[in-house]
DNA sequence: ATGTATTAGATGACATGTAAATTAAGTGGA
DNA sequence: TCCACTTAATTTACATGTCATCTAATACAT
């Protein structure tokens, strides 16, 4: 039996301990080089990841959100979504609102030039998702998904193992 | 036609504009969380995720390497190894030598105490890769090792498109 | 040998992710 | 009314990841 790609990759000199093993780090190897290929990209129009991740749930959404909405569907803990609106609202991509039904809450919605931005990055980011995964055909590619979400299954809120 | 697992994960409003993307935000997802839960494992014993990792490059070699050596094997940029190394260094799990032959050369090399650490976790995480991956079947945990493989084809270094 | 290019690491500035603690506001019950 | 509990968001402290820049050491060509 010839060495696994990635025990290749990594140079790892013994086999994995197991499937299981060798599929998470294979996950987790090529999440960290989609990410850092789309941090590139948006960095030249001045956005980390996590920043065009906030602009495009808020165009999505329609609507300003509560930053803990936010948070939620980045999977994200709550105390980073505060500087990361912090340095949107700088740059004027996006606006804060205290609510005055809930004083509490804060909602976040995208402004016009966040939304120009946004329109300007559309035709490069589908690019670069052709680019990295197109070269899997449609069948691959659905199988693919099926698979990462099969596996997220084990990984929903509350699933935690207590020790 | 249903609307997808993720797409009703992160509420989002319009199916994705491709199967390349959707496949790439499964992969992003997935990796997020895998991330998290192992983070969480990691720190139950002192150690961050990368710190973790250097530790494990480190015992599968079984002798010193360098420092860039151990970047290169990570996907890290140069910068992040040293503070990385420094932390480590600082609580005796590794140690570092400069090379005599070529004195630019620092070898960083696993300490006893770093063996022992990493000894007391392989257990644990060993148990978690199962718990987290261990519902796919062979199969499909194969499947999944291979299309991801095929995915990292168009991501090796090198690959970048020229703007 | 000498000046240039290359290579290995380290440093500084900044954005992010994490946990723990804090502030402010809303809810409920004695 | 008043206190305990919960919730939304922020703040603080620290590890990390990124880039640009710097230093030291080596390699190479003339």
């Amino acid at each position: 039996m010839s060495a696994s790609r990635l025990q290749e990759e990594i140079k790892k000199k013994e086999p994995f301990a197991s499937a299981e093993q060798e599929a998470t780090l294979n996950l987790l190897r090529t999440s960290d080089q989609l990410h850092n290929r789309f941090g590139r990209l948006f960095r030249k129009y001045g956005l980390t990841s996590s920043q065009y991740n906030v602009l495009r749930i808020l165009r999505g959404e329609g609507k300003a959100l509560p930053s803990l909405e936010i948070a939620e569907r980045m999977i994200q803990v709550v105390p980073a979504i505060t500087g990361l609106i912090d340095r949107l609202e700088k740059q004027e991509l996006v606006e804060r609102r205290r609510c005055n039904d809930d004083r509490r809450v804060v909602f976040v919605e995208i402004t016009e030039k966040g939304m120009t931005l946004l329109s300007e990055m559309d035709q490069p980011v589908s690019d670069t998702h052709v680019q990295l995964m197109g070269h899997l055909s449609k069948a691959e590619l659905q199988e693919l998904s099926r698979l990462l979400e099969k596996a997220r299954m084990s990984l929903a809120p509350g699933k935690e193992k207590e020790a």
